[in-house]
DNA sequence: TACTTTGGACTGACCGGTCAGTCCAAAGAA
DNA sequence: TTCTTTGGACTGACCGGTCAGTCCAAAGTA
């Protein structure tokens, strides 16, 4: 919201308390069924404090996937840039892009949960946040696909936009299989497994490194 | 469903109309937010004859569900199939089961939505049937990686389980942003640039075919 | 032919419960 | 003083599920 100058501390603190107990239950139960008074009371709040600090259970709800989309296009960028800081290929920052996610996903479930339950969904209250917080993320993958095009790094023929669509679906599948029906697996599993693919190994003509 | 025999025509054309109904509804809304009312009035019947037809709103759903996994199972299955007899490699296969994936995809893009949506939820009352179910369609893909690794075809360093999520979600996202994002594409379009991540030769080291 | 019966399919008003959102007096906190 | 939170009572809309009753084609009956 625009008034983040004007918000007290303690204030946001109890925001930050709504965000966390909205979006574990949401991510469970989905929007419609979780109550603001559940969340209030996972949050240890009176329902009337939500209220005092959103103006809706939508609101409360848009806001906290604007927040939680800026962590992880936050995460992305930053871990694009770190590989080119050490002189590495665009291939390599797509691989620590990968590793970002998976990190990403790995410290906030319940945020990637909801998100894919929402994403493709049409007719709902949040359309424009959705649309408007997607493109800030995907965006950042096909910036550096571009960037590999461009010095020949890549090939000519990807095309950027399915091409970012189907690695993000990559990650966020896998990763999301991984915490749902394999959760002893170590990230790095998860990552090596992802890289195979990304670097086109899988097929079995694989150059060793 | 067991009871074939003793559903009369009428009767199970009802339940088709219900079930298509529904699909669309519950895509678009959410299972929550879409109300029985809503469904029987676009089906065109009465509140009462979802009762009739169906136990619960969450059994409609559910067995929606089965029928519609079914669908998709068949349909990788004889595209798997369809290489073999055609003495495909494996990667055949896989690139064959991507296609068959898109036109699922493509032909009934609503289910697909509540899939993905429904897919990674924890906590709903229809979980064991969403595992089955899941699990159903991901050994389709899972069985012919392994094939492909015991005839040498693949790499063995892969990790069946992992790098079928990975493949699923690469199909699952592309497919779903291209009908949500660029309804304009081909299906052609969509299948050449998983074609080329299948193949590993988005890094540009391109061997032309 | 003229009637009655049967049972499956369907209807829609209704009931009981749930929930977002409102309101407010009083208490902390800064 | 001003901002924030509390706690709980209340409202009104909405919704899943129920049920008594309608409809009708087919089968039986005389």
């Amino acid at each position: 919201m625009t008034s983040a100058r004007t918000t007290s501390r303690s204030r946001s603190a109890t925001r930050e308390k709504l965000f966390q107990a909205a979006v574990t239950l949401i991510a469970e139960q989905g929007f419609s069924s979780t109550t603001v008074e559940e969340i209030a009371e996972r949050a240890g709040v009176a329902k009337g404090t939500v209220y005092y600090n959103f103006a809706s259970k939508t609101e409360l709800f848009e806001e906290l996937l604007r927040h939680g989309v800026e962590l992880l296009s936050a995460d992305l960028r930053h871990a694009a840039e770190g590989t080119a800081e050490r002189d590495g290929t665009k291939v390599d920052a797509l691989d620590a892009m990968i590793r970002a996610g998976l990190m990403f996903i790995d410290r906030y479930p319940a945020f990637t949960q909801l998100y894919v339950a929402e994403l493709w969904r049409t007719n709902r209250a949040w359309n424009d946040t959705l649309l408007v917080v997607r493109q800030e993320a995907v965006a950042v993958v096909e910036g550096v696909l571009r960037e590999g095009v461009a010095a020949g790094e890549l090939s000519e023929e990807i095309d950027i936009q399915l091409t970012a669509a189907a690695l993000v679906g990559m990650v966020l599948v896998a990763a999301l299989d991984w915490k749902a029906f394999q959760p002893e697996r170590s990230l790095e599993d998860v990552h090596g497994a992802l890289s195979l693919l990304l670097q086109g190994r899988v097929g079995g003509r694989g150059r060793p490194r």
